[in-house]
DNA sequence: CTTGACCTTCCAGTTGATGGAACATCCATA
DNA sequence: TATGGATGTTCCATCAACTGGAAGGTCAAG
């Protein structure tokens, strides 16, 4: 089938998935018009391509995941270390995200947001820390 | 001062002040023998920028906020608008990555982990949506 | 006068795509 | 058979926000 097919079937953007197979993630077989040839194995790799990027896995991730997706005999052991290495990483960002978060809520909270200039937000980002 | 001097004073590397200027954000005097000449103001306002940076703001949010920190006449309403939207922006992310945290934790939950290629990780990825 | 630290500019690369130009191909219809 | 539109192809540029490195200029100390 095509690239358009394969984008509908997959649901990435057909300039996606060129894109992937640039960086070597999925290289199709090609027709005699040199057109894109994919083969229904193919809409399951991008699929699964769609989803594990969805979860927020690297593009260098999603190449490991791919060849134990590809490999028979790889243990589970082995993709369970990569999802476990990626929680941590989601969790890191959730903290440091909760982090900024209640920084930036205290210093919304002490802005009256009226017409006047002063401005506890921008004091204290300038470095100005007042009593709260 | 010197890059160096403003680097050290504001916490930024003297690649990231270049960059900074190349983009309009702050744009130093010059010295004579062409080296870039910060004023103390100067400092302060890449330690403002290193600042909000850390909090997320984005490179054209930051742009914002100096303006309307170098603006006396402000009301501080702008400013809290832009830190209020940035926190929603927070929120999101953090609502997302939970949600990405909570069905990869249920797909690691699934894996045994051991040295059989069964791996309900990739099976999901995969779209074989088991039981659970 | 040399050494080395610092400064300058410019160009390339990062991540993960996305937009567009210029051109080829295919299919359906007039 | 012509033609027109929807596809497909390649290549190049752009986004954010820097970072690294090359090639060279300047300065202060010894």
């Amino acid at each position: 089938m095509n690239i358009g097919e394969a984008a509908a079937l997959s649901g990435l953007p057909p300039k996606t998935i060129r894109y992937y197979e640039d960086i070597g993630l999925l290289r199709p077989a090609r027709a005699a018009n040199g057109y894109r040839d994919y083969e229904r194995t193919d809409t399951h790799k991008l699929a699964f391509l769609a989803r594990a990027r969805s979860l927020g896995f690297s593009i260098e991730e999603c190449r490991t995941l791919l060849s134990l997706y590809d490999d028979k005999d790889r243990a589970s052991a082995d993709v369970k270390r990569i999802a476990e290495s990626h929680l941590q990483d989601i969790d890191r960002k959730i903290a440091e995200l909760q982090s900024m978060r209640h920084t930036l809520a205290h210093l919304v909270e002490g802005c009256e947001g009226d017409h006047r200039p002063d401005c506890p937000i921008l004091d204290e980002l300038a470095g100005k820390m007042g009593a709260g």
